[in-house]
DNA sequence: ACCTGAACACCGTTCAAGT
DNA sequence: ACCTGAACACCGTTCAAGT
C-alpha cells in the first residue's frame, strides 16, 4: 500500500480513500489482467476457439509474473467471467451439456491456473542454483528416483514450457473429444 | 512467526535458532503434507495407480486448506520429490517417453495443483455472500452471459468439487490413452 | 470531493546476552 | 546447544484534520 501510494506520487493513506482495503487493491489487479485476454473471433472450430482462449490467458499470466500469486482469491470480476463465458460458451457449441459441461470447463480452467502458476514459480525464482542443486539432490539417490534420473526432471530439458503446455493442453482437448462420440 | 513461537510454547524469536528464515518454515510446510499423500500400490493398471495417486495428492491439499497457497514456491523436497517419481514412473510404465512423458507428468500435477487451488479458495472464503452476489451479478446480465446464466455457473450446484474433479481426470487419462495408440 | 500526517497494532528479523 | 528480550525497519489501517 505504501509503495503503491509512492508509485502514484501521493501520500502513503490516501489510497484508502478510493479503496476500503488491500485485497480490494487485489482483486482489482487480477480482474485487469483478465481483461488483457484477447476473446479470439468465434469460428466453426470450438477446438481452436478454446485453444486460442486458453493460450491468450497463459500468456497473460506470464506477462505479470506475481498474477499467479493472485489466484488464491475468489474470481468474480467481470473480466474474468467475460472470459468464462467464452469458454463454457465454446464447448457448450461443441455439445457439452449439464455435468460434462461444468466438468469440461473447469478441467481447462484449472490446468491453465496450474500451469501459470508452477510456471511463474520457476520464472521468479532468480536462483538457479536452486534449481540445479535439486536436480544435484535427484541424481545423488538414483535409486529412490530412477525415472527422473533417466527423464531429466528439472534438468536443463530440450523442450520448453511452451512445448509442454501444449502438450498438456492437446492432450485435454483429444480427451473431451473422447467424450463426444 | 510469532505466532508459531507461542503455539510452541517459546519465546518469539526462539524459532530463528532453528530455522533461518520465513521461507524455510513454509517450505518445510509444504513439503510436509506432501508426506501424507499415500504412494499406492503399484498394479499393472497404471491409470488406477495414477488415480490413486492424484486423488490422495488433492485429498492431502483439501485437508490443509492454507496448502495451495504455499504452491508459488519451489516443490523441491523430498516428499515431493518422491511422488513425482511415482507418477512419472507410472506414466514410463503406461510407454511415455521423452517429451511425451514430461508433458504427462506436467499436465496431470498442473491439473492437481489447479483444482486444489481453485477448491480451497471457495472452501475459504467463509462469506457465501460473496459467491451469490456474484451469481447474482451473472444473473441480472443474461445478455452477457447467457451460457453461465443457463449452466447455473456459480450457483449451488447439484454436483459437487469431487464429480467435476474426477471428470476433468478422466478427461486427461481418456487424452493420454489416445496418445499411446 | 480529495488528500494529509500522526498514530496504532502488528510484522519478520537481528543481536547481544543469558544458561 | 538452546533460549531470551530489547530493538529495528517495515507493514496495513484509522482518524481527525486540512483544502
Amino acid at each position: 500500500m505504501r509503495r503503491l501510494a509512492e508509485h502514484l506520487g501521493v501520500g502513503a493513506t490516501t489510497v484508502y480513500w478510493h479503496v476500503t482495503t488491500k485485497e480490494d487493491v487485489l482483486d482489482l489487479a487480477l480482474d485487469h489482467i483478465f481483461g488483457e485476454v484477447a476473446l479470439p473471433q468465434v469460428s466453426e472450430d470450438w477446438r481452436a476457439d478454446a485453444r486460442g482462449l486458453i493460450h491468450g490467458w497463459r500468456a497473460a499470466m506470464l506477462r505479470h509474473p506475481w498474477a499467479p500469486g493472485l489466484l488464491g482469491r475468489p474470481m468474480l470480476g467481470p473480466n474474468v467471467l467475460a472470459r468464462t463465458e467464452f469458454l463454457q460458451s465454446t464447448l457448450a457449441r461443441a455439445g457439452f451439456t449439464g455435468v460434462g459441461l461444468a466438468a469440461a470447463t473447469h478441467g481447462l480452467a484449472n490446468y491453465v491456473i496450474g500451469s501459470a502458476l508452477t510456471e511463474t514459480t520457476w520464472r521468479r525464482t532468480d536462483d538457479p542454483d536452486v534449481r540445479h542443486g535439486a536436480r544435484r539432490h535427484i541424481e545423488d539417490s538414483p535409486t529412490t528416483y530412477p525415472t527422473l534420473v533417466a527423464s531429466g526432471h528439472l534438468g536443463d530439458q530440450a523442450w520448453g514450457d511452451d512445448e509442454l503446455f501444449t502438450g498438456g493442453l492437446d492432450t485435454m482437448l483429444a480427451g473431451l473429444d473422447q467424450a463426444l462420440r
